[in-house]
DNA sequence: CTAGAGGCGTACCGTACGTTACGGTTCGGC
DNA sequence: GCCGAACCGTAACGTACGGTACGCCTCTAG
């Protein structure tokens, strides 16, 4: 399993020049991909190289340090306090699974992810763990208080709330991450996000929803 | 889109050879991941590095060439001739599943995976398409005659054949290979994905099966 | 038996890039 | 006005690695 605490929030200690200078290195990272050279970065942020070694330490802990200001800025507001009907849940979760698929497939999302998945191999850093923590755990973090206090309200029936969480993950997100990781090319408009959340919270209710025959899977 | 027929069969053109050293760089970035270094692919193989770029033309004609022969060498049995009953549906879907499962989990495949995910940032070459076109769109192009058996043989209900696949997918791979792609251990044990395999196609079925009250999703 | 092709091992070259060092400049505190 | 700290820009260093050249061996054809 990860490391727990791989999410602080990093936000106090860094100085407005320094999430300048990360936000420079965050806007190279999604233009150039994990070949950002650390003259590149200096250049854009209008620092010194001597600067970024002495604040980040080394290229990783750059790049750590980018992949971390960025999940930090992505905090998403916590769900409003459930009043409990179907409507709302399934608004909530059609809420959840929209703001999911922008997330997964706006720019920034795919280029960190390519290069925390890029890391993930020679265990060098932990850009892995930093980008599952902050992306598909938050979600799950996020989630499941809705999913139980769906249960709660008998709108849903499951044994656990990891395993409904999961299914709706991929009822929601499908094939879209990978083949947005791999370079496909996947139309993804507001229009069909939101055709597509929807319809993934109805399978996800036709699948776990109270009172329905579908028990035992 | 994809360029279409990047998973032609290469199997033809290798010497025996060819075959080994492309296996022996293929366990080598199973082992050390993009950093591969053609001298250690060399040295792994017996060969010499004249003889890579000979055969191969650079570095990145080495990867693609190892990328497409171990695609060639998953090129899995086609189903058999759907003898159209509910039970045997099942079977075959939970068994595409369990395939898929397998596949995604293994070394080999992360590790391909993650260069090709690493390699789709700046467009150099092809991995992505190639490793898209032997992986989620090879699967789909086995899977789907089998959807389109079932729905003629009124056991699926169905608008579009890639949307249900694409339901399929999610609900089979769920969170599994980002989560692997990123470095997470995920257990996945034979009987885990056995159990999945089989919640997957009850799941599918209760969404697509015909004679259900869920339409309209 | 010889010639030549194919291939192994290794040394070598050029370059890109991470990392360090250093001179010049700005700026807050005295 | 002066000092030191922080920082900018850039030059320099070291290394790793992609790519090339070359000498030697082996094996096959004639």
């Amino acid at each position: 399993m990860l490391q727990a605490g791989a999410d602080i929030d990093t936000s106090e200690t860094l100085t407005e020049r320094q999430q300048a200078v990360l936000n420079a290195a965050l806007r190279l990272l999604v233009e150039e991909g994990d070949n950002v050279t650390m003259t590149a970065v200096a250049r854009r942020a209008s620092c010194s190289k001597e600067t970024l070694y002495k604040w980040f330490g080394d290229r990783d802990g750059l790049l750590t340090a980018t992949v971390q200001w960025q999940a930090s800025k992505v905090r998403v507001a916590p769900v409003d306090r459930k009043s409990l009907d179907l409507a709302s849940l399934a608004a909530s979760l059609e809420r959840f699974a929209s703001d999911w698929l922008k997330v997964i497939s706006s720019d920034t999302s795919i280029a960190l992810n390519r290069v925390a998945v890029g890391h993930a191999g020679s265990g060098k850093d932990d850009l892995g763990a930093i980008v599952l923590q902050n992306g598909r755990f938050a979600l799950a973090r996020r989630l499941k208080p809705v999913l139980e206090a769906g249960r709660q309200a008998g709108l849903l029936d499951f044994e656990d709330a990891e395993t409904a969480f999961r299914t709706f993950f991929g009822l929601v997100g499908r094939d879209v991450q990978i083949r947005l990781l791999l370079g496909d090319r996947v139309e993804l408009t507001e229009a069909t996000i939101g055709g597509d959340a929807r319809r993934a919270t109805q399978q996800f209710l036709a699948l776990f929803g109270a009172n329905n025959r579908l028990k035992g899977l």
